[in-house]
DNA sequence: GCGCTTTACTAAAGCGCATTAATGAGAAGC
DNA sequence: GCTTCTCATTAATGCGCTTTAGTAAAGCGC
């Protein structure tokens, strides 16, 4: 059934009704500098555009214009939380400079983001962003070399990509000095896989702090666990099930979800926190961290500081300017609750 | 600066290129019905796409199709988890149907959801889901009705635009019957402000799951709570502490922060989850749910469907064809873990 | 060889807009 | 009264594509 369709009102029609040219109308609607139009004019056009219902056509706009005004996202998991921040972040700033954003995710299938990537560019974004929930190296497609890009929580081992990353030194900098600054000189540190930039940045900065703090840090006191609340339950196990002096006071956790296992095996001894054990986590995880008793002090990834900072560079690139900085880092703020 | 673009491929580029016109190009593109292409035609004009490295210019091609093969997603808040998962199953049902959603968040402000909108009618979106985070009725700006419109996980006053929401009865009758299964027969229920929708359809389904049971509702057994991890606490405590057979042995509750409360409040006894009591919550977030001790059997809220379900009554409206129902509820599926 | 159909292809119009070059009207200058 | 200049406006072109209305050539039956 061909519901014949209204025909949409132009550009042309907004002209008849006004009794000017359709020229006059586009100068009108993009203000044009250098073309001089009495308010006269422009209120019989303005009031024309609205007695008749016309919306530009953003689609033909473009064509003409040879500006899409879109930015392609390609995240991997739409779902997680962190991907929503990074988008939140990207959207806000992108509407801003009234560009949009083309969303899209990969949901970890090569397939998948070949085909969104395939998209976006016939689409003709002007610029791509490539976020990933978890801050690593990544491949990314060729095909997004058409095309400005920005690399969000990832970088390319090349290094060719700019990229924006969270500081992870600084991050585990800030943990173990809140610690410190707490009085606690045996941190235990349960990190999460070691061969992960998280995970290499954030021992520098912990070994960093204790340094500066006149401590030599104890490697015995850095395990390692699975990134879940099972894997900093048996870490926290470990690390307390020392003896004497030799069993830390304070645990700072690669993850709030490690964090929350952490918490079962410090009560599970009955020991309380923060008085006998202080806790730091990581990630700020609200249903975690603001729920756990105590509520847990922990960092936050500025996923949302990354997605906006990331259109920020992409609006540089696409304007052809040179970036200041290849690969931006961004701090991740320190969220006090209740467990140190 | 203006970094002299490069010009991109065009069609007729590709035409020169293989030797035919660039209607023929389109035709072996689009895979009109009709032509007849010889296979030897066909090859050397895809050879020429990937030699010259073309890719088709969607906004042309909306322009000059009449068809923009967008649909707009409008979504309260993009960080909220539930909103995500509408995202994600509208995503994949779109990118199935070859169309692409254009997802704008309005961040609960009038006056960016009608930005937002207005963009998307620009971008001569062929059909707008509009989502909330929580089951409520809405009133959508009157430019939504300028294209064919499917709420989602809400409804409006007048009833006059099609909706798919969860069946919040259903749902509230499971939840009280796997109790009942499990041979409780005084089920506190911690329910949601008792005004809003979720709070009224679960009632219903937990009194009709009762009578069903030949149980004669107890209305003191129902009491609402704030719904967060405090108001659960605070609730579960009331019903707690009645006396002997008064007591209830389960607990159906709201949602799952509420349902962590409750978990606080029924240790803090020195009763044990699910011997003592039984406890099932309702929104499935993974951080709780699968995080507590004993993990949690809690309802999910059919969010990705919804978006999927959405999408496809979205096609039918933008077909031409009439939707056969127009209110569409989608069960809530039962996760059965550990706390009954 | 004739008309007819089928096959393989194309010219041209136009989608709704931005943009360039141009034009007519009036003001200013002499 | 004439030119020159500014102001307000527009005709016309084209962005890259789809689609309609064709046409030239080949195939077929008789």
């Amino acid at each position: 059934m061909a519901t014949n369709k209204p025909r949409r009102v132009t550009m042309k029609d907004v002209a008849r009704h006004a009794g000017v040219s359709q020229t006059t109308v586009s100068f009108v609607l993009n203000g044009r500098p250098g073309a001089t139009i009495p308010d006269e004019t422009r209120q019989r056009i303005l009031a024309a555009i609205d007695e008749l219902g016309y919306r530009p056509n953003a689609g033909a706009r473009a064509l003409a214009a040879k500006r899409s005004d879109w930015y392609g996202l390609i995240t991997e998991i739409v779902t997680a939380p962190f991907a929503a921040d990074v988008i939140k972040g990207a959207q806000n700033r992108a509407w801003r400079d009234r560009k949009f954003l083309l969303i899209a995710a990969s949901e970890s299938d090569p397939a998948q983001e070949a085909a969104a990537l395939d998209q976006m560019l016939e689409h003709r974004v002007e610029g791509l962003l490539y976020a990933t929930t978890w801050h690593r190296a990544v491949t990314v497609p060729k095909a997004a070399r058409e095309v400005p890009t920005v690399l969000v929580n990832c970088y390319d081992e090349e290094g060719e990509l700019p990229c924006v990353v969270p500081d992870e030194v600084t991050g585990g900098y800030c943990a173990t000095r809140r610690l410190l600054d707490a009085g606690h000189t045996r941190i235990g540190f349960i990190n999460l896989d070691p061969v992960i930039p998280a995970a290499i940045g954030r021992r520098e900065g912990y070994e960093r702090a204790l340094r500066e703090a006149g401590i030599t840090p104890d490697p015995s006191l850095v395990i390692p666990g699975y990134a879940t609340a099972d894997g900093g339950y048996t870490a926290a196990c470990e690390l307390l099930d020392r003896t004497g002096a030799d069993r830390p006071t304070a645990l700072f956790c690669g993850n709030d979800r490690m964090a929350m296992g952490a918490y079962d095996a410090i009560k599970e001894r009955g020991l309380r926190i923060p008085h006998d054990v202080a806790v730091v986590g990581f990630d700020n995880q609200e249903l975690i961290a603001a729920y756990l008793r105590p509520k847990l002090t922990t960092l936050a990834l500025p996923f949302e500081a990354m997605g906006t900072t990331g259109v920020d560079m992409l609006a540089a690139l696409a304007a052809g300017q040179p970036l200041d900085t290849h690969r931006v880092t961004l701090d991740c703020p320190l969220l006090e609750r209740s467990s140190v």
